[in-house]
DNA sequence: CATCCCGATAAGCTGAAGTTATGACAAACC
DNA sequence: GGTTTGTCATAACTTCAGCTTATCGGGATG
């Protein structure tokens, strides 16, 4: 049935163009027979001849002709497809799928995109923010190639790689902004706002107060650092933040940021993949990109 | 180096639109391990993954995805080169060209033309008109897939099949309808126009007289029968014209047309093309149409 | 922990595609 | 006009790519 091969495309389009079974098979780099029996294959599957054999020359009939144009254009495609690939073999792809959870997409990923893109201009950024939950759920279907999220996430079937820590601040009203940082076991007596359901950053915050999330306390949860922030500048309440939320969320409040003492809160950000992603060694490179674009954006906090 | 194959683009597209090995297989026809060969051996070559390996599903990477619309264009334009092949097989191909002499041509091909369309409109026909060394050398040079031309012309290269005879009658001036048709002998005694040198019908003529055609003669040489009518009508001498060119070129000369009695002059006209030409079947068949289309000619001439 | 699913690997077989040698035929050349 | 030459087709043989069946191994599932 359809027995076409690229091999005859190829042998048939070197015939066309020398007209002589001799010199194309030379061209092809075998001999003469084995064209002219490829060739006399092709006809028979095609069911119509493509060459007059002259007694001195050799050419292609009408339908021939139309035959080499087509024959051409594809042989043309196949190699546009090797370059294609080969283009794609060492440089990241085209595509990139990247996960982030909220609380830190705002402050990391400006820059990274940045240095992504210089990196590799023809890389096609798509970023998803959301919990970490359904990060995974995407991840595992396979409509992500990689997520930045707070490690561990404990997945077998996912490779992890830590990229940073970064220490959770307390935030307080301007007026507070000269008394005592308080401990752990002052803040569950305070008024702590936190993030809503789901996210992970709400948990690791509960967590060093040593209080349940499922506790009934009177909290009020925002959807975002940047409400939380701002709420606790019109004096109702205390939050913690990630560290490099700071230089972000803390502009445009009246609010005091304080560092705890050792040993600080803090969480450790790392990138997830599948074990079974082929892009394995290119996210481990990129993972190198997001590693230095933390560290240059927390030296510029620092100093805060 | 360029070792990618139809098949593999065929196994590769099945297993994409499958995502799963067995499945992919069945529909290929082939046994599991064979396709997964394949797609190694295809990834291989290309040096980068195309698909992703999970747990329970077979994904296409990003590359793989791009990879996989240029090689359904691909296997698209091999389906459609098959259709193309399989319309051509039967039919007549798109392209004809056709070398007539100039004493046939206007005759006959307003009528055959619209016969050959007719039967099938996809036929894409050039006319040469020249005389028949011309046409010869056009022929051995595949310019020309066919000619009509007097017969025989014994070129051993060629094939020739025959179409029809036609007889020569004279054309004299209205004023000598009523006398009797000269000899052939009597004929060379009178002032006889015929062709310039080169087309055959010249020679017919001059042969049906016995005349050498390098005598030193006083003859007018036409460039055309409608020229050698009208010369004859303005009483310049006679000539002798082929039974088909009647109708047209004595409608609008006051010119007698003469029969002569039997043996009627004749000359035989044939179809020939190369023998190693691939057209032949078709060739013979529109042979048959050009016989047809003369046939209905000669009848609605005869009553003339 | 046992089982199942599914793709990869192993080992062997077959036929397609290549090789060299030769045939056939037409053109070109003494 | 026979001989040589150029050229494609055919024949006989060889090799390796591609297929088969059998089996392994690893991750998901109950």
């Amino acid at each position: 049935m359809t027995n076409l091969t690229l091999k005859q495309f190829r042998y048939f389009e070197a015939l066309a163009r020398h007209g002589h079974f001799g010199r194309a098979a030379e061209a092809s780099a075998i001999s003469q027979p084995a064209l002219s029996m490829q060739i006399k294959e092709l006809e028979e599957s095609l069911g119509t001849p493509l060459f007059e054999r002259g007694a001195r020359q050799v050419r292609l009939t009408a339908f021939g002709e139309g035959f080499a144009i087509r024959v051409r254009e594809i042989l043309r495609s196949v190699e546009e497809l090797e370059d294609l690939a080969r283009a794609s073999r060492d440089r990241l792809t085209g595509r990139l799928r990247l996960g982030v959870i909220p609380t830190i997409a705002p402050y990391l990923l400006p820059a990274l995109i940045g240095n992504l893109t210089r990196i590799n201009a023809d890389l096609d950024i798509h970023i998803r923010e959301t919990v970490t939950p359904k990060l995974l759920t995407e991840l595992h279907e396979g409509r992500l190639d990689t997520a930045i999220v707070a490690l561990p996430v404990s997945e077998p079937a996912l490779t992890e790689v830590a990229l940073f820590s970064e220490s959770f601040v307390l935030v307080r009203p301007d007026s507070d902004a000269g008394k005592p940082v308080p401990s752990p076991e002052r803040l569950r007596e305070m008024r702590l706002l936190l993030l809503e359901e789901g996210h992970c950053f709400r948990d690791q915050a509960l967590s060093f107060c040593n209080l349940q999330s499922t506790l009934p306390r009177e909290l009020l949860d925002g959807s975002s650092l940047s409400t939380l922030v701002q709420m606790v500048g019109a004096g109702i309440g205390v939050t913690l933040i990630p560290e490099m939320a700071v230089a972000v969320e803390t502009r445009s409040a009246d609010v005091a940021v304080s560092h705890f003492p050792e040993p600080q809160p803090q969480r450790t950000i790392g990138m997830i993949w599948r074990n079974s992603s082929p892009l394995a060694q290119q996210l481990t490179q990129i993972a190198g990109v997001v590693r230095q674009t933390a560290e240059v954006l927390s030296k510029r906090i620092a100093p805060v």
